[in-house]
DNA sequence: TGTAAATAGTGATATTTGTCACGCCTTTAA
DNA sequence: TTAAAGGCGTGACAAATATCACTATTTACA
């Protein structure tokens, strides 16, 4: 990701072609961010201005329960987006932390300008359609590994999908994303 | 629900105004169809055709593992919109069924209409983004409730969510929507 | 109307998973 | 460079949940 911009407008063009005018308005739009490791891009209880579009790095999207107990809803990388969306498009406070696992570069798109994307350029509306499309999919795939799956398979399905996470992610955030312990899952596999 | 036309147009406008006019254009992208209790919209290996909009009825979407037991990955009911996503979008084979519980009227909607529609009228393609939207999040509190909760508080959150259920939906059925054996969930609650 | 299928409850037991406690590394940061 | 925090494995035990077997009731429908 030596070009943002170009990395941006690729990831664009695998749903729809753009011409140039077309790929640097869209770029006018996003404003190019970094994080640390461990800082927290969002807060609960703030406001969501922004969804994210990761250019390079790694964070996590948290749940924190009643119990303080941390739970994982997804990890989110290079190429992805990512923000706690029922925030984000109801304009509302954030009940979920996202969280920098390791340093991040990403590209920041306001509500404003996520609103102002879709009414100029139907392009891009069509985009976020297909990308909201492939989310929820996701989700309920996630869903079917809770119905049909132990925590053993669940574990080998995510190395499947997404091997780099284990590499990338300690074991303890894996096992909260699973929604196991991180005592069983050490045991699993040893 | 003694219009379908106007049962569908009021579901559009609670996102995007309509004139009367692209209401009827709209309205003449669906096909009315019913079905009686116990019948398969959608059938595993078949194509999806359609996406439907349930005007009345009550169906189950269903993933069947290799040991043919039968996972629940949602229920869909008037004012639903309700297909196997993931073959529908890629035009593919059905890996999930689609079953009624209950008889059932839906107009259809095929991908070719799906994309007239997004294409001829940019309201729509708001509406279906919109719509996707919402479904991604419940899709992500459902699987917060998979991370945080255990089957009796799946059980009381599903209840809170959608009480009717109850009196519409075998307790076999909601146990395979929450991932608990029947005799489990009967068991929490005597 | 009568019969098969579906639905539901429950006892006994096995399996899976969680919790608590501890020790030992590795990484982080003052 | 040293203390603190984080990460990881593991033993002992507890809790949650699944499985199997059986029965009773209700529902569908030929």
């Amino acid at each position: 990701m030596n070009n943002p911009e170009q990395f941006l407008r690729n990831h664009v063009e695998k749903v729809v072609p753009l011409t140039d005018e077309e790929a640097s308005f869209i770029v006018s739009h996003f404003k190019l961010e970094t994080f640390k490791k461990g800082q927290f891009i969002i807060e609960e209880g703030n406001e969501v201005h922004n969804v994210y579009f990761l250019l390079a790095g790694l964070v996590k999207l948290v749940y924190e329960d009643q119990d303080a107990k941390k739970h994982i809803v997804s990890f989110a990388m290079e190429d992805w987006w990512e923000t706690d969306f029922q925030a984000f498009y109801t304009q509302s406070k954030a009940t979920l932390l996202l969280e920098c696992i390791e340093d991040t570069i990403a590209y920041s798109l306001s509500f404003e300008n996520f609103e102002k994307l879709c009414n100029d350029l139907q392009k891009m509306e069509r985009f976020f359609l297909r990308k909201s499309i492939a989310g929820h999919i996701g989700s309920q795939t996630r869903i079917l590994s809770f119905l049909t799956s132990n925590a053993r398979e669940r574990y080998e399905q995510l190395l499947l999908k997404n091997s780099s996470l284990l590499q990338r992610v300690p074991k303890t955030s894996l096992a909260s994303y699973l929604g196991v312990s991180r005592e069983t899952l050490s045991r699993l596999f040893m």
